[in-house]
DNA sequence: ACCTCTTTTAGACATTGTCTAAAATTATTA
DNA sequence: TAATAATTTTAGACAATGTCTAAAAGAGGT
């Protein structure tokens, strides 16, 4: 596992406590975790831990390249990607899985004169586990 | 302009007041409108519609292939739609702007076991209208 | 030590969406 | 028509996700 301060170094963000702590949950459980989840996880931890911190440091480390936010349609998910890939949503047990499939992307930085930031496919459906009764 | 009637008709949904009025708000407004937005125009003039009533018809017309569900990161947008595109959303003023260039999607039923049921790009950025200072 | 800039905190608030039990409406049967 | 059954709507609580702000805390430079 990849130190969460040499990750943070290399951007030039600060590497405070808090930051380290929400890049570890991340490198840890490797699960698309959405805000709320990884706030709940360091609650417990450190149960003074703020909301707001939490949305601030995946906003930078988004910013940064360092996290890749997952949209799904009832959060963002934040994943560590070491290597490109797609996301399956399931609309049953909202679980996120990888995709390995290489479906290519059109690689544009401006469309109609909007400055494209973000692209990316939203697929949406019953997950393999869903179907098979889940659990 | 379309019937409202008529589409629900042709599915085979009964045509009640509350539908018609639903519909007839999306196929006024071609806004690209969220749950919300929608139940709050509704209000104005039903003050007694259910916020209930305006998800569930939401769900039912989407299930029923006449209304297609745009991911965004914030909400799902729904749209009537004639002829098939895509959508950039601005993250600054959250509107949804039509992409009429044919990038094409995959056409998959089912992929690592995963039934999909709605592929679609997200495509996130700064609208044009936003980088020229917003009004 | 002092000042400044950055970061975190606490908690209110907003938005989006789900759920349920009761009421109302519509369709079917007798 | 009257009784019954099925569908649809309502009201409002609740849950989940995300934003915002003012004050406090912390870190770095002089
Ligand atoms: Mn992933
Ligand atoms: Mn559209
Ligand atoms: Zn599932
Ligand atoms: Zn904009």
């Amino acid at each position: 596992m990849k130190k969460a301060v040499e990750i943070l170094n290399k951007s030039n963000i600060r590497p405070t406590l808090q930051r380290i702590n929400i890049l570890n949950v991340i490198l840890k459980y490797k699960n698309h975790m959405s805000a709320e989840d990884i706030y709940k996880i360091l609650q417990r931890e450190t149960p003074t831990i703020s909301r707001a911190t939490v949305y601030n440091t995946l906003n930078l480390l988004s910013k940064n390249g360092i996290l890749a936010e997952v949209i799904t349609p009832d959060s963002v998910r934040y994943d560590y990607v070491e290597k490109f890939h797609h996301h399956f949503y399931c609309e049953k047990c909202k679980k996120v899985y990888d995709i390995h499939d290489e479906f290519s992307v059109p690689n544009i930085k401006k469309i109609d004169g909007h400055i494209v930031k973000n692209i990316q496919y939203c697929i949406v459906g019953i997950c393999k586990n869903c179907l098979n009764g889940g659990e």
